[in-house]
DNA sequence: CAGAAATACTTGAGCGTTCAATTGTGTTGT
DNA sequence: ACAACACAATTGAACGCTCAAGTATTTCTG
């Protein structure tokens, strides 16, 4: 293996304030979340593919896919959102293997109350923060970083959108 | 309150990107840590912000603020950090409210045999995904969301910079 | 100078994530 | 048909982080 190279005076300092950013940033919008509706950010995010989902249902493996978690953190949280009753599971019939999640009514209203607060600290700790110049830029960035990361990444796009829009 | 002003569809397909690529990003680089060296990505920050240190010796205060740590957590990181023997901790004789952490050979040790993967990793999930200019835009846009999320932010800047560069 | 407040740090409980192992079910090859 | 394999999901232990509470020590204030 060649010498090691070390990262420049620039890349040191964009690697350190890159770090530090997202630091704060997804520990201010978990605080938020946990504080207004007792969830995690992880487990409203599973929340809000659900409800975005045709018949607000996921196998767990698309959903885990979707999301980027591992089947086990997954299992974990329905586990938890199923006993709080925000969630239902159950086995498909052609499949025994699989697992079917859907998101029930009163996750939805979990969801639809915690999502106002939410988007207003994704605004006020990313968008506001940043020109609209620099929002297009992030998104090209991120895009880079994702295909080099996670090339067979899959998204959501359903062909009927018919669903609220509580994403993040 | 107003009425929620939801993200339109390039806030959210940049939200969702970024969100996606920063999970995936700091995945992969406490895995490999872990993996190589048996550190948490947190842990070998503690040692690298150390090894830069005059002294190589910092307050536990002031390196919870440069880490924008939570003194619990790195009063727990410390805790395990000495069992191993990665760093010393001592009362300061004239404020003994105060504990000095220093870090040891082996710490440092650990530290210089961890520091070329992490770094090849950085790069790898990073650098090397994005162009030039993507890396300066993502410097200023790093530190815009710095700027409005830790106005008080410290850095280190030490006037005699002596020590290695381990950081991250 | 005594009491109150601030500062520095630690502790323990609770929880989410990870990793390795496990269970149950379907698919393939011979 | 049956063994081997692949796939879907779950489980439990280990561990790091958060939050709230607690212990020392120092500084401020009347």
């Amino acid at each position: 293996m060649g010498e090691t190279r070390w990262l420049d005076d620039g890349e040191q300092q964009t690697w350190r304030a890159f770090l530090t950013a997202v630091n704060l940033l997804d520990g201010a919008l978990d605080r938020q979340l946990r504080h207004d509706s007792g969830l995690p950010h992880a487990y409203y995010q599973i929340l809000a593919m659900l409800s975005e989902a045709p018949g607000r249902e996921l196998t767990m493996t698309r959903l885990a896919r979707l999301l980027r978690s591992s089947p086990s953190r997954l299992s974990h949280a329905a586990a938890r959102l199923e006993g709080e009753g925000m969630i239902r599971r159950f086995k498909r019939p052609d499949d025994r293997r699989t697992t079917i999640v859907e998101i029930t009514p009163e996750g939805m209203k979990a969801l639809e109350s915690a999502a106002p607060g939410h988007v207003h600290e994704v605004r006020r700790v990313l968008f506001d923060t940043l020109s609209s110049e620099q929002v297009g830029q992030l998104r090209e960035i991120s895009e880079s970083m994702l295909s080099a990361l996670d090339p067979q990444g899959e998204e959501p796009r359903y062909p009927d959108p018919d669903g609220a829009r509580y994403q993040d």
